[in-house]
RNA sequence: GGGGAUAUAGCUCAAUUGGCAGAGCACCGGCUUUGCAAGCCGGGGGUUACCGGUUCGAAUCCGGUUAUCUCCA
C-alpha cells in the first residue's frame, strides 16, 4: 500500500478541489476487470489491509473480524460494531493476551435503533452491512495516543488533506480539546464542541460510558448550505464523518452517577466505505470498487443502465442487500419467520422488490453471489467457502416472495371486483394495510393492482392502521434501550458469574502459583496433591488437587464423578467443574478431618463406567454433526450441546423440522460409522490457523487459543474439542435418535442415546414386543400381520355392525310408522333406537326426511349415559311443523336443549329415566306445535 | 417482545348463525377405445395439526401447544 501511496499523482491530485470530478466519472465508467488494474487510486482492499498494518505496526495485535451473528449476546440481532467482541473485555469480565487490538469488523445495521434499512439506496452512504476499521485500547493508551493515531493516520498515511479534517469533542472534554491542539495545531479554527447527543457515548443505561471525538471531512464548498455556522454534524451532508474515538472513561450505575474506571480505554470505528469514498474520489459510497463490479452486473443481467441519480436506487439497494445476505447466510444465519432471520427475510423481499422494479421477475438476486465472492472472498474467505450454500439460500427465499405476490395478487383479484361492483372508488386504508400486515403484501404493488379496477388508495387511512400497530408494539416492548447492546439482567449474570470464579479461587490464585493439570484424557486414577479445600457460596464442599483425571464441565460434557481415597476411607466426588485454570471436585460429604488433608497426597479414581458412556456420547455427537451436515447441508452447525452419560443433546441451525426419512438417513449414517470401527486420533496443540486450514469444525464465537486439540474420525470428521472420546467409534456400540424437536427459531435439537443407554432403550422395546406378541398369540415375526388383519377385520365387523343396527333401526321405524297415530294429516312416531353414535340416528331420520308422505319423527338413544335426539320433517311436512321446534320441545322435558335446520335437528339431555313418559307426550307436542 | 393470519383426504381447496365433513386432481378396480388423449361406472382414503374447555351437539366458539405465513418494535 505504502508503495501505490509514494506515486505522485496521487498525493497532488488530493490538494484541489477539481481532481473530484474526472476520477468520478473514471470509474463509473470502469468494468471491474480494469477496476483491478487500477493503481494509482487506492483500492478498498489496501485501505483495509493497509489500516491493519499500520496499526498492528504500533503495537495492536490484529484481530479477525467476528461472526455476524453475536454469540452469548441475545440483545443484539446483528454485530453492529466492531467493539462489539471485545465487550466483555472492556467490561474487564474476560481477559486478553493483548493490550491493543485492531479489526476490520463486519457489520450490520437492521433493526433496532440503529435501523438504516430504510434508507439504503436512497443516500450515497446508508447501509445494513458494512466494515468497520477500528483500534482499541485495552486500559493501555488513551486520549492522546488515540488522537495522535487517528490525526497521523488520515494525514500522513492516507495523505488526506489537513485543512479538510474537523475534529469535534464532548462540550466537557477540555482533555480532548488539548490533546486534538497539541497534535494538530493547525485545527484550532475548525475545531467544534458537541453535547451528548453527538459526542457522548453509552454502552447502555448503566456500565462504561465516555466522551467521544469524531473526525469529519469537508467534502467541499459546493456540498454544503452556506450558511455562516456550516460544520460538522450540519444537516446539509457538506461535512461526512469519517472516524469516531470513543474514550471510556466512566460508570454509569443505576442511579445515573458516573464514577471514573481504573483503567480507560479506547475504542474507534471508521467506516471502510466512508474511507473507500473519499480516498477514489467519489460521491457516493456506491461510486467504490466495493459496490462498483456489482452494480455492473445487475446492469449487466437486468440490461438496465445505473444511473447514480434517483433511478439508480434499485441498483443501489439490490447491491447493498446482496452483501448483508451474502455475509450473514455465509455466518451460518438463515431467513426465517421470526427474529433475526425475519430481518433478513425481509431485507431480501425488498432486494426482491427492487429486481421487479429492474424487469426481473424470476429469482435473480442469487446470481449474484459469485460476482462478490470473487470480489471479497479473498478476505473473507467464508464468502468463497459456503458460495452455493449462500445462492440455493437466496434462490429459495426469492421462490417464497414469488408465492407471497401471487398470493396477494389472488387476494385481490378476490376482493376488488366486489369493491369496483358497490360503485367504491377507493380501496379503504384498512384493507391495504391488512393486505400488507397480514398477508405481506407491498402496498405499492397493491396500489397499481387497484388501478386495474379503477381505484385509488386511501393512503391516509393505511397510515393511520400503520401508526397503530405501531403504537402496540411501542406499548408493548419493556423499553430496553436498543442502544444497551447488553441489557442489565443480562450484565448481571455475567458478574455474578466472574464473582463465583473469585469467591472460590482467588485465594489460592493468590497462595499457589501451579494449577490443576488434568490427565483425564488417559488416566482414569491417579495420585494428586489436595492444593486447596474449600467451600463454595452455598456451602458444597469442594477439593482441588495439582493432577486429576476428573474432567470438568465442558464444552457439553458433563464433570465427571468418582471418589477420593484418602487411605481406606473413600469420599464421593459428585460433579467436576473448573474455574479459571483450577479443577473443582464436588464432594458428597465435608467430615470434620477434610479439612487437615490440605497439602497430603490422595488418590483420585473416575467412574470409569460412567465415563466410559459420556465418552460415547461425545465422539457420537461429532458423528452426528457430520451426518446432519451431509444429510441437511452445510448450513448446519452445532448450536449447543450436552454430553451425559446416559444421552446426548445435540443443538444445531437449521430452518425447518427433519422429516422422518431424514432422521432416519442420519441414524443409519451414525450407526454406519460406528460399525466401522473407526480408529480415533486426537491431534495435539496443532496451530489455530493449521486446524482452520485443515477444515475441522469449530463453534461460533467460542474463543480458542493459539494452539488447539482436534479430534479426527478418519477423513470423515475433523472438530476442535477439547472432550473426551472413545477409542475407536465401535466402543459406541449402536446409536439411536429418541426425538427431534425445535427450541428457537432456526434452531433444532436431537436427542440420542448410545452404548448402554441403546441397550436400555431396546430392551425396554423388545420386552413391550413380547408381551404385545404373547398377548396376540402369535410369533414376533408375524404381529405387525396380525395387528394389520385384526384392525381389518375390526373395520369390517364394525361396518357389518353398523349395517346390521340401521337395518334393525329401519324395521322399528317402519313399524312405529305403521302404528303412528295421524295428526291434521301428519303421522307422528316417537321411537327409541339401540345405535351407538348420533350418526346413526341421523342415517335412519333420513328415511323420514325423504318420506314422500308428510311424518314428523322424533328418534332417541342413550349414549354415555345422555339422551341424544334427532327430530326429522318429511319434506311434504315441511310447511307445517320445523324440527328445531319439536326437538327443543322434547330436549327441554329431559333437561336439554337442541336445534338444527328445518327438516333435520339435533338435541339432547340429561334425563334418561324420563325417556320413555315423554316420547309418548310427542303427538301431544305436535299437536301443539301445530295449533300455533 | 407485541399484533394479524393459516393448519380439513396424497395435492389444491370448499363446508351459511355451532347442527349429516365435501369437490376437483391424484390413487385403486371395472367397463369403453385400433392406438393416443381421454371417457363412463364403482371404490379406498379423515383423530378436521395437537391438548384441554364451553355446549344436547365443535372443523366452526374459547384457552394452551406445535408448525407455517406476515407486519410492527
Amino acid at each position: 500500500m505504502r508503495r501505490r501511496l509514494k506515486k505522485p499523482n496521487l498525493r497532488f491530485s488530493l490538494e484541489g478541489d477539481s481532481w473530484l470530478k474526472p476520477l468520478k466519472g473514471f470509474i463509473l465508467a470502469m468494468d471491474a476487470e480494469k477496476l483491478s488494474k487500477l493503481e494509482f487510486f487506492m483500492k478498498s482492499a489496501d485501505i483495509r489491509e493497509g489500516f491493519l498494518k499500520y496499526f498492528g505496526a504500533a503495537g495492536h495485535t490484529r484481530v479477525p473480524s467476528s461472526s455476524l451473528i453475536p454469540q452469548d449476546d441475545p440483545s443484539l440481532l446483528f454485530t453492529n460494531a466492531g467493539m462489539n467482541q471485545f465487550k466483555k473485555v472492556f467490561l474487564g469480565l474476560e481477559v486478553r493476551p493483548y493490550k491493543r487490538a485492531v479489526s476490520s469488523q463486519k457489520c450490520m445495521r437492521a433493526g433496532g435503533k440503529h435501523n438504516d434499512l430504510e434508507n439504503v439506496g436512497l443516500t450515497p452512504r446508508h447501509h445494513t452491512f458494512f466494515e468497520m476499521l477500528g483500534n482499541f485500547s485495552f486500559g493501555d493508551y488513551f486520549k492522546k495516543e488515540a488522537v495522535t493515531f487517528a490525526w497521523e493516520y488520515l494525514t500522513k498515511q492516507l495523505n488526506l488533506p489537513a485543512g479538510r479534517l474537523w475534529p469535534t469533542v464532548f462540550t466537557e472534554d477540555d482533555e480532548a480539546e488539548k490533546h486534538w491542539l497539541a497534535v494538530a495545531p493547525e485545527t484550532k479554527s475548525r475545531l467544534r464542541r458537541f453535547g451528548e447527543a453527538d459526542n457522548f457515548w453509552s454502552m447502555g443505561e448503566t456500565g462504561p460510558c465516555g466522551p467521544c471525538s469524531e473526525i469529519h471531512y469537508d467534502r467541499g464548498e459546493k456540498y454544503g448550505c452556506g450558511k455562516p455556522d456550516c460544520g460538522p454534524n450540519c444537516e446539509c451532508g457538506r461535512f461526512m464523518e469519517l472516524w469516531n474515538l470513543v474514550f471510556m472513561q466512566y460508570n454509569r450505575d443505576e442511579s445515573g452517577k458516573m464514577t471514573p474506571l481504573p483503567k480507560p480505554s479506547v475504542d474507534t470505528g471508521a467506516g471502510l466505505e466512508r474511507l473507500a469514498s473519499v480516498l477514489q474520489g467519489v460521491e457516493s459510497n456506491y461510486d467504490t470498487d466495493l459496490f462498483v463490479p456489482i452494480i455492473r452486473q445487475i446492469e449487466s443481467l437486468t440490461g438496465k443502465k445505473y444511473s447514480t441519480g434517483p433511478d439508480g436506487v434499485s441498483f443501489r439497494v439490490i447491491a447493498d442487500h446482496l452483501r448483508a445476505l451474502s455475509f450473514c447466510f455465509a455466518d451460518g444465519a438463515l431467513p426465517s419467520n421470526e427474529g433475526r432471520g425475519y430481518v433478513l427475510r425481509r431485507i431480501l423481499r425488498r432486494a426482491a422488490r427492487h429486481a421487479h422494479l429492474l424487469g426481473k421477475k424470476e429469482p435473480f438476486i442469487y446470481r449474484l453471489v459469485d460476482t462478490l465472492a470473487a470480489e471479497m472472498g479473498g478476505v473473507y474467505p467464508e464468502l468463497k467457502a459456503k458460495k452455493e450454500h449462500i445462492k440455493l439460500v437466496i434462490e429459495e427465499e426469492e421462490k417464497n416472495f414469488g408465492v407471497t405476490l401471487e398470493n396477494g395478487l389472488e387476494l385481490a383479484a378476490k376482493e376488488f371486483p366486489s369493491l369496483a361492483k358497490k360503485g367504491q372508488k377507493i380501496v379503504p386504508g384498512e384493507l391495504v394495510f391488512k393486505f400488507y400486515d397480514t398477508y405481506g403484501f407491498p402496498a405499492d404493488l397493491t396500489e397499481l393492482v387497484a388501478r386495474d379496477y379503477g381505484l385509488t388508495v386511501d393512503w391516509d387511512g393505511f397510515e393511520k392502521e400503520l401508526e397503530k400497530q405501531r403504537e402496540r408494539s411501542r406499548k408493548a416492548s419493556k423499553f430496553v434501550s436498543a442502544e444497551a447492546t447488553i441489557p442489565i439482567e443480562f450484565l448481571s449474570t455475567i458478574q455474578k458469574d466472574v464473582q463465583l470464579h473469585f469467591e472460590v479461587v482467588k485465594q489460592l490464585q493468590e497462595k499457589h502459583a501451579p494449577s490443576s493439570k488434568f490427565i483425564g484424557y488417559d488416566h482414569r486414577e491417579s495420585k494428586g496433591k489436595v492444593l486447596d479445600i474449600a467451600k463454595d457460596e452455598i456451602g458444597r464442599p469442594i477439593v482441588i488437587f495439582n493432577v486429576t483425571p476428573f474432567y470438568a464441565e465442558a464444552g457439553g460434557q458433563v464433570g465427571d464423578t468418582g471418589k477420593v481415597i484418602k487411605n481406606n476411607e473413600e469420599l464421593k466426588v459428585v460433579d467436576t467443574q473448573k474455574k479459571q485454570d483450577y479443577i473443582l471436585l464436588y464432594l458428597g460429604s465435608f467430615p470434620e478431618y477434610l479439612k487437615e488433608l490440605k497439602g497430603e497426597e490422595l488418590s483420585e479414581e473416575i467412574d470409569w463406567k460412567r465415563r466410559q458412556e459420556i465418552m460415547r456420547n461425545h465422539t457420537t455427537t461429532h458423528l452426528v454433526h457430520k451426518a446432519l451436515r451431509n444429510v441437511l447441508g452445510e448450513h448446519v452447525h452445532q448450536a449447543g450441546s450436552l454430553v451425559a452419560p446416559d444421552r446426548l443433546r445435540f443443538d444445531f441451525t437449521h430452518f425447518k423440522p427433519l422429516s422422518a426419512e431424514e432422521l432416519k438417513r442420519i441414524e443409519e449414517e451414525v450407526n454406519e460409522k460406528i460399525l466401522e470401527s473407526i480408529l480415533i486420533e486426537t491431534l495435539w496443540d496443532v496451530p489455530l490457523e493449521e486446524a482452520k486450514k485443515m477444515g475441522a469444525m469449530m463453534l461460533f464465537g467460542e474463543k480458542y487459543g493459539d494452539r488447539v486439540r482436534v479430534i479426527k474420525i478418519a477423513d470423515y470428521s475433523l472438530e476442535l474439542c477439547g472432550g473426551t472420546h472413545v477409542a475407536s467409534t465401535g466402543q459406541i456400540g449402536l446409536f439411536s435418535i429418541l426425538s427431534e424437536s425445535g427450541i428457537a427459531s432456526g434452531v433444532r435439537r436431537i436427542e440420542a442415546v448410545t452404548g448402554s443407554g441403546f441397550l436400555h432403550l431396546a430392551k425396554g422395546e423388545r420386552q413391550l414386543l413380547f408381551s404385545l406378541a404373547e398377548k396376540m398369540k402369535v410369533p414376533v415375526e408375524i404381529l405387525a400381520h396380525k395387528v394389520e388383519e385384526l384392525l381389518s377385520s375390526q373395520k369390517q365387523l364394525e361396518k357389518r355392525l353398523e349395517e346390521l343396527k340401521k337395518e334393525q333401526s329401519k324395521e322399528k321405524l317402519m313399524l312405529a310408522l305403521q302404528n303412528a297415530a295421524q295428526i291434521n294429516g301428519i303421522k307422528v312416531v316417537a321411537t327409541e333406537l339401540n345405535v351407538e353414535n348420533r350418526q346413526a340416528l341421523m342415517d335412519s331420520a333420513d328415511l323420514i326426511v325423504n318420506a314422500k308422505e308428510k311424518i314428523a319423527g322424533v328418534l332417541a338413544a342413550v349414549l354415555d349415559s345422555d339422551v341424544t335426539l334427532v327430530a326429522a320433517i318429511s319434506r311434504p311436512a315441511l310447511e307445517s311443523i320445523k324440527a328445531p321446534d319439536l326437538v327443543k320441545e322434547v330436549a327441554v322435558r329431559l333437561g336439554g336443549t337442541g336445534g338444527g335446520r328445518p327438516h333435520l335437528a339435533q338435541g339432547g339431555g340429561k334425563n334418561k329415566e324420563k325417556l320413555a313418559e315423554v316420547l309418548t307426550d310427542v303427538p301431544k307436542m305436535v299437536e301443539k306445535l301445530l295449533s300455533r
